[in-house]
DNA sequence: TTCTAAATTAGAATAAAATTCTTTAAACAC
DNA sequence: GTGTTTAAAGAATTTTATTCTAATTTAGAA
């Protein structure tokens, strides 16, 4: 694989904040033609730098707009019941983000919900009915103060 | 502001997804013309359901794949010193998101760094030069499991 | 330094996509 | 039922992406 250089670089960064721009407008940003442009973003994207390219939506304009820190403890741990959580939090579509961390959990999840009554029914029916988990704990997000996606 | 339906549902489902379709292949989707989908989007956008277009970027590549969620408490918690903590962690590139929660500590933020030896130095070097921050606590991501953005 | 080969760029040409416009169809109120 | 509004389809146009060729730059060897 070969290495990026600094025009690489900022495309990354500015596609990584808008990837709307034209490659007109991009080689303008980055003083250079709009071919090479094109043809270093399709590098870009066929050695992987780049994964994909997404819409960002409005949580709160789609009833998920309250979010959740949900840490969750195994009941035990060995690789059968680690196994079946991960398939079943797949499935469960509140779930937005899931990491395998250090410390007293063994998960923390991201929980994009619409209200408290709605992550309520969350933790009930959905992670109720997940057999592998042992317990949880929640921290309610007050304010999102920086989101270098958002 | 109108509502959306389902068309608009499974739009705004696709371009969170890939953003890359094109007007015409939406359409297929969904089993409508090129026009009509296009003027939707156009509205989707313009109401703020689509707030922005990215590009999703590989954070191992780009030596950013340590992954730790670091919690804060602050000295005091007074209108001021959490105005300037705000302001001092917008200027932290590996701080990627940040949110104000409930429970113990009064910040969790998500920190992006090449390794270990990078975030101890962002520990001590950028964290330890915010007057703001009483204590810290980090919990060490070893695995993302599930993430419906990346 | 000078020459050669490889890589990169610019700019024109082409293909594809986005965007606009006009006509037609459907939904709704009266 | 008729008139009115809204949304859709399809054609026409504009813009953008993509390809191609020639010129330029760069890197390395002599």
């Amino acid at each position: 694989m070969e290495h990026i250089d600094d025009i690489d670089l900022q495309l990354l960064n500015i596609l990584h904040d808008n990837s709307k721009y034209t490659v007109k407008e991009l080689a303008k940003m980055v003083n250079l033609s709009a071919s090479p442009v094109f043809e270093r973003i399709k590098r870009l994207e066929n050695n992987g730098y780049i994964k994909k390219y997404i819409a960002l939506l409005d949580a709160e304009k789609l009833n998920r707009g309250f979010i959740v820190f949900c840490n969750i403890k195994l009941k035990q741990h060995d690789r059968n019941i680690g196994n079946q959580f991960v398939n079943d939090i797949m499935k469960i579509e509140e779930i937005v983000e899931c990491y395998n961390i250090s410390g007293d959990y063994d998960f923390l999840m991201k929980v994009s919900a619409k209200d408290m009554k709605h992550y309520q029914d969350f933790v009930f029916n959905k992670l109720g009915s997940v057999e592998s988990i042992g317990s949880t704990q929640s921290t309610f997000v007050m304010a999102e103060i920086k989101n270098m996606y958002g």
